[in-house]
RNA sequence: GUCUCAGUAGCUCAGUAGGAUAGAGCAACAGUUUCCUAAACUGUAGGUCGGAGGUUCGAAUCCUCUCUGGGACACCA
């Protein structure tokens, strides 16, 4: 299955002495354009050891590099190409893709170990926005493409259900809070509350003592304060899980911030018996000079815990309790440092698995070329998106397909499926400016319109009475409209592993546009169901095709209708 | 000020362990449906890869400097 190995074992005795199999296979390359063959050896650092031009040692080389693998070489600019058989290969790829199923692509070893993902996070008591769903869509595809990879995924979502913001939250309620009104709509109910109180406090300083009082008694054990924290965290749960079951993405844990409460001291100790605490302004601290960073607040000038106290503590916890291989933060670059000190006090206090961690950071949603703010009530409702996508995919099927059967379940899975693309589509780091039109967009690199290449080409397998049993031998097929496919389904795992490698799921998202384009192209170029005796052959290369891309679509979250 | 991320077609972006003529999608224009789902396909047009040096046989890709924009930089998370 893998041609550039069998490519570098031509070469390899052919170039003796200079370079060996491990190098050459390295160096091989795909040409820019398909007409220049499949791979390609480059000569040009032979030049200097063999003192000949690139292009005289490229043409030497392709007179003896030949094998029943392929068609015909040549030497071009200095380059070795290769021409793979177009028959046997696509038969050898389309075979191994219907044999393996939804398996294509998945690791062999599937023991690599626990992978904690820490995502998605939003913060009890205010509304889901468009920023928490970055972290959410790209920890879920990581978690399925770790899974592919071999590994184990954990998803960990770290609930902001702690911090002074809950005793404003308390002081607001208990001032001009109404018990039914939050039942009915406790999100929305709760950031008007926590929006009144910034506006109130502005006004009135005593408010912020008030909140801080409050937070105080919760965190001494109150009973009424610990009842209402509690209600709060419920009601805000059942909002967000609407929206998690909207999205199809579901946890293993729901271990937030009031989880690590008892187990920070621990921290704190262990940190002064290595011996690493330092006071500075009051403040106990890491001091990380020596790796030219700001100290690591660990404890306030108060005594109070920070963020960074508790993050140790789920970072111990974690590897005590899952031994994790790979402990994976997705979390906006905007916490870039933070990871970075959290990580160096970790490999300080000794522990060598703080190597394993890794803060996969990504960029913002802004908002006309700026940061929104949830307390202004600036904030765009994911839950709104994702209705108005849903509602404007149920009308393209009214337009497009009215008599499909199940419209609701296909409009959920295709206007969903177009806001989680949107996202992944590109690569993480880039900041995206909040564009609902563009979120929406069916057309193009959409989410939409792989899911539609899908369908098409179940539509054909159903017409074409295509079974899902065993595949019969058929004539191989040769025409250059299948090759381009046949080399894109070669492709696919080395997509998973540069998206593992990476961590980026945009890797998949590629992948999967350019395998429904190659498709597309094919589609209105052949007639796939024409009586012939290719017909069998041809049906089976479309079944090879929904498998990748239907699994393609799954590693990013998306699901694949039938028919839409 | 320090650190960090980004700058490629009108717009949104691919392409970066150096390699052949820098690619898509959207928008624009011109076509394709008596024919397998037109959420599709074909074609045209569109570029000093922010700028300047350097390394190299070869640079969008590596190094240095520089310009522009985002972010972070101690008691928020």
């Amino acid at each position: 299955m893998d041609y550039v190995k069998g490519f570098a074992s031509v070469l390899s005795p052919l170039l003796e002495g200079d370079l060996n199999e491990n190098e050459i296979t390295l160096m091989i390359e795909k040409p820019k354009h398909s007409g220049l063959g499949d791979y390609a050896f480059p000569c040009f650092s032979l030049a200097k050891i063999k003192r000949k031009s690139p292009q005289v040692i490229a043409s030497e080389l392709a007179l003896n590099v030949t094998s029943p693998l392929f068609e015909k070489t040549e030497a071009a600019g200095g380059y070795v190409n290769v021409f793979l058989k177009k028959d046997a290969v696509t038969e050898h790829v389309i075979q191994n893709v219907l044999k393996l199923g939804g398996q294509y692509g998945s690791s062999e070893n599937k023991s690599k170990g626990v992978v904690t993902l820490d995502m998605s996070s939003p913060n009890i008591a205010k509304p889901f926005s468009m920023g928490h769903l970055r972290s959410t869509v790209i920890g879920n595809s990581l978690s399925l493409i770790f899974e592919k990879s071999g590994y184990q995924p954990v998803k960990i979502n770290h609930l902001g259900d702690w911090g002074t913001q809950f005793g404003k939250l308390i002081t607001a309620y208990k001032k001009w809070g109404d018990e039914e009104e939050v039942i009915a709509n406790p999100i929305k109910e709760l950031l008007k509350l926590y929006i009144k109180f910034h506006d109130e406090a502005e006004k009135d300083p005593e408010l912020e003592v008030a909140g801080r009082n409050w937070f105080k008694q919760l965190e001494d054990g109150n009973e009424e304060a610990l009842s209402l924290w509690k209600w709060f965290r419920e009601e805000s749960l059942k909002d967000f899980s609407r929206i998690y079951d909207l999205l199809n993405i579901k946890f293993d844990s729901f271990a937030g911030e009031a989880f690590y409460n008892d187990k920070m001291n621990r921290v704190v100790e262990l940190l002064e018996e290595k011996r690493l605490l330092t006071t500075s302004e009051q403040a106990l601290v890491v001091d990380l000079e020596s790796e030219n960073m700001p100290p690591c607040l660990i404890k306030k000038s108060d005594g109070a815990t920070l963020y960074a106290t508790r993050d140790l503590a789920a970072a111990l916890y974690r590897f005590e309790n899952y031994r994790f291989a790979h402990s994976i933060y997705v979390v906006g670059n905007e916490q870039t440092l933070h990871f970075k000190q959290l990580i160096h006090v970790l490999k300080k206090m000794g522990y060598a698995w703080s190597d394993q961690m890794v803060h996969v950071p990504f960029g913002m949603i802004l908002k006309d070329g700026k940061k929104m703010s949830t307390r202004k009530g600036k904030v765009i409702l994911l839950e709104e998106v994702l209705n108005e996508s849903i509602a404007l995919a149920k009308k393209n099927i009214e337009e497009k397909n009215p008599n499909l059967e199940n419209k609701e379940a296909v409009a959920r899975m295709v206007g969903v499926g177009a806001v989680i693309f949107h996202d992944l589509k590109n690569f993480r780091m880039n900041d995206i400016d909040f564009n609902l039109e563009d979120m929406l967009r069916v057309e193009g690199e959409t989410g939409p319109y792989v899911q539609y290449t899908y369908a098409r080409a179940n539509s054909l397998l159903r017409k074409g009475g295509w079974n899902t049993g065993e595949a019969q031998d058929s004539p191989a097929l040769s025409g250059v409209e299948e090759w381009d496919i046949t080399m894109k389904l070669l492709e696919f795992p080395e997509a998973i592993q540069r998206a593992t490698a990476k961590y980026d799921p945009s890797q998949i998202a590629k992948y999967v546009v350019d395998l429904a384009q190659a498709f597309n192209k094919y589609y209105g170029a052949v007639r796939i169901l024409e009586e012939d005796e290719w017909k069998y052959s041809r049906l089976k290369l479309v079944s090879a095709i929904c498998t990748v891309l239907e699994e393609g679509l799954r590693l990013l979250g998306l699901q694949a209708p039938e028919e839409m």
